[in-house]
This record gives structure tokens, C-alpha cells and sequence, in this order.
DNA sequence: AAGCTGTGAACTGTCGACAGTTGTCAATTC
DNA sequence: GAATTGACAACTGTCGACAGTTCACAGCTT
């Protein structure tokens, strides 16, 4: 595993152990390598990564900010597990983000940024043309990415980050990713065209839709009990929670 | 100052000293203690709070995700200042996080919900025909916090407080409290109608268009110029970003 | 006199160690 | 045999100390 990062994030390539603790346990909890419900011991941490405890207190801190633990006092930390019900809260407040976004957007754009937008859609139109669904599932985060971060709105961004993070602590995903690439083009396309002609409410509106309509076609690929906690499995890392977008 | 405290916000009476330094030190920031700018030493706080560097650094942490100081590696923590167009950003999240609030209200509302939303309002009304400024100020706080408490997404509401907090780094505010109660009542009776009437598109319009009307209120008490920052004054604690609403 | 450089103080980043607490397990008692 | 109690182990919360860095100021050079 490597340890010095590339990553063009907050620049400087020297970066507190603190920042690198934390980076490195959230990626493992993101990745499922560390399960939702599994507890940390600060001790362990620290003996595998090989720094002190210091450092990894304070990781485990923001990491609890973010909504990715729980510290319970004087016994440690555990991997937060949302049910269904947080679930979909938590993906009805990320469509209103993303919508708030798609609206803000419109309301600054540039032609730079409409240019990235359009080339986004031609690029998804071509990956349906050809079939490519792997394409298409990376140029819908590039779709989305582009909004969320040229949105203008830095603290929206940072919070929409972080919600689509701590969904990743919802196990029970379905498989299947898109489910059905043309009605996503069709959102899209709705939403780009909304953005760049600047009308901003129906560029909301259009953002709240996709996202709501993502949410079902993800929530239908779910086992049909919402009830039943703990699917067994919990292997095979890199999966995303935000699928059928 | 009583050492103890009896919130019922995380239970527990005896918090640990990270928490207790973090509560306080934010609470100097909010009040104006601490002035926006003002660079904090952990070795200073840490003598003067008798405590050890350890937890300081961790309610450091928490702060910066907070979002309400800055953290430099290596020169230590500074207190955000955030200016005009960043308030501004901050409005207007805060008014679709609101608006949203609103809507999951009307969706899942109860009987007893609907009436504490109905006897604050009463209350409000009575308020403005005796004319009484501060009470109508203090039940116009309690009218929101019930629908941001009651709405019934946790995280919405959590996002919504950070952003309530981080709203009071701008320091520029006007004055005068409320300038118009008459249309301020006007726009709360509407989100209270919606809500009780469980119409949340409606209910979700007008959340947002009672925090855009506030801003727009709030902002209008300000300096004509937005570009001269750092007034002088700084005195004076307990002041409320969140007047005109 | 202006610019550059080296030294020093202050502070942060990190570490190891100690005290207090919690949970567990075995021995004891009813 | 079951419940209670006591001690032990593991861990967290906190502290003091050391190393590395940054910034400022004084002295030197041109």
C-alpha cells in the first residue's frame, strides 16, 4: 500500500499524520474493508498504521463530524450503520442539495462551465450509442462532479461531500448499476439544458427529480423487506451506494 | 459558571474535556468574545481553560469541520471571518435546507406537532397587538427550532445548526431586530398553514421564501458598501445573526 | 543605508506514560 | 445451580516532554 497521496486536493504533499489517519481509515470504511458496525480500537489503529495515539484520536474526531462513527465514551469507536429509514432521509437531503446546486449554477454560469456540461452530455449520449455501460456510470459522477463543484456554493459542496460519503454506511445496495440509462440521459439532459439557458428554478427542479427518481430506481433494486438488518455477505470492496443515477 | 451541564442533547453529565473545551470556546466565538480573525494559541487556551494541550487540539478539530476556524499546519488555528458574498451563500443554503425542513414537516406531521406550531403562532400574534418586540423576537426562534427539531431528519437539522453557527462569523450585522413583524408574521403563518394542511410543495416554498425575504431584510441593515470589511466595534455579546425573520 | 543571512524564541506536531473507567470472568455465597 | 461480588485485563482520557517548523529580529555584507 502506498503511502505518500497524489491526490490535488488541499495541495501540500506533506500533510499531518492526522489528515492521513483519517484519510486512510475513511477510505477503509468507504471501501467496506472496515465493516459498518465493526469497533475501532484507537490502540490497534495506531500499532497498524505505526504512529501514536494522538494523531488517531484526533482522526477519529472528524471522522465523527462527518458522520462516519460514533464515539461512545470510554469505550471507543464504532463504524456508524444507518437503517433504511436514514437512508432515504439522507437521500431526499441530498437531492435537495443537489437541486439547491443545479439552481445556483444556473444562476452563475459560465460558457466554460456550460461548455463542460455539454461535453459531458455529448460523451454519456455516445456511451448509450455504444452500449458502454461502465463509461456511462463514469461520465454520470464526472456529471454530477462538475455541478456539484463548479456550483459556486464551497459550503453546499462540502456538505453534499459529506452526505454522499456517509450513505456509503447503507450495506444493503443492490448490484445492478444502471438500471435504466436512457431515462438518466433524459434527466440530464434536462438538467444541463435547464443550467445553461439559466433558468434556474426549473434547473432545481429538474436536480430534485433526478435525484428522487435515482433514488427510487435504487431502492427498488433492494431486497423487497426493509426490515431485515445485517445482510451476511461483506466482502469485495469499491462499491458505490450512489448507483442508478 | 456551573460545571455541570444538563442538556438533554447527548445525555451524560460528565462530558470529556474535549467537549467541554469545544462547547466553550465556540460559545466565545458565537458571542463575540473571540473575535473573527482573532488567531488562537492551543498552549494559551490550554493554561487558560487548565487543561492539557491534548484536548484543545482535539476541540480544534472539531471546530474547523464546523467550520468556524481555520486550521494552518504548523502556525496554528485563526478564527474564520467570512464576508459578504460568503454570508450571503450561507443565506441561502440555509433557506433551501429550511424549505426542505418544511416539506418533510407537511409530509409527516402529527396532531401534537400541529399544535405547538398553532399556539406559537397565537402567541406571535398576540405578541405583535401588545407590540412587544423582544417576545415576538424570542417565540420567532422557538417557531423555527420547532420545525427544525420536529421535522423529523436528524441529519437536516444538524447540517442546519452548523450552518446557523457558522452564519454568526459574519460580523457585519444590522442592529435593529425586527423591522417588519407585520410581514414576518404573515410568511409564518403561511409555512405554519401549509405544514398543519400537509401541502409540502407549498410548505417548502414558503420556508424558502420566508429565509430569502429574511435575508433580504437582514442584509438591507447593513452598510451600503459590502466591501469595507472589519468594523471596529466588537463589544457587546450575545447578538443573533438569525434577526429578521 | 538597503538587502541578505543567521540565530533564537515560540509554537505546533508527535510521542510515550500514567490514571480512571468499563467489561469480563472466575470465585464465592445463598 | 443461580445470582452476586470481587479482581483482573484492556482500553480510553489526559498529561508532560521532545522534535521539527515557522516567524521575527539582530547582525553582517555590499
Amino acid at each position: 500500500m502506498p503511502l505518500d497521496e497524489h491526490k490535488p486536493f488541499h495541495a501540500s504533499s506533506v500533510q499531518s499524520l492526522t489528515v492521513l489517519v483519517q484519510r486512510e481509515v475513511e477510505r477503509r470504511i468507504l471501501t467496506g474493508a472496515l465493516p459498518a458496525g465493526e469497533r475501532l480500537s484507537e490502540s490497534a489503529l495506531a500499532a497498524d498504521m505505526g504512529v501514536s495515539r494522538g494523531p488517531v484520536r484526533e482522526a477519529m474526531r472528524g471522522l465523527e463530524q462527518a458522520g462516519l462513527v460514533d464515539i461512545i465514551a470510554n469505550k471507543g469507536v464504532v463504524i456508524r450503520e444507518i437503517g433504511y429509514d436514514e437512508a432515504v432521509d439522507l437521500y431526499d437531503l441530498r437531492g435537495t442539495l443537489f437541486g439547491f446546486m443545479c439552481e445556483t449554477m444556473a444562476r452563475r454560469r459560465t460558457d466554460a462551465q456550460c461548455a463542460v456540461l455539454r461535453n459531458k452530455l455529448n460523451a454519456m449520449a455516445a456511451a448509450i450509442r455504444a452500449d458502454d455501460t461502465d463509461l456511462y456510470y463514469r461520465l454520470n459522477i464526472q456529471f454530477h462532479a462538475a455541478i456539484v463543484e463548479q456550483c459556486g456554493n464551497s459550503r453546499a459542496r462540502a456538505i453534499y461531500d459529506g452526505i454522499v460519503k456517509e450513505m456509503h454506511l447503507f450495506r444493503r445496495r443492490g448490484l445492478s448499476r444502471i438500471e435504466n440509462m436512457e431515462a438518466s440521459m433524459r434527466e440530464h439532459a434536462a438538467i444541463a439544458e435547464a443550467i445553461i439557458s439559466g433558468r434556474a428554478e426549473a434547473a432545481r427542479k429538474a436536480g430534485v427529480v433526478h435525484l428522487r427518481n435515482g433514488r427510487d430506481r435504487f431502492l427498488a433494486t433492494l431486497d423487497p423487506a426493509p426490515e431485515s438488518l445485517s445482510t451476511p455477505d461483506q466482502g469485495s470492496a469499491d462499491r458505490s451506494t450512489a448507483a442508478a443515477e
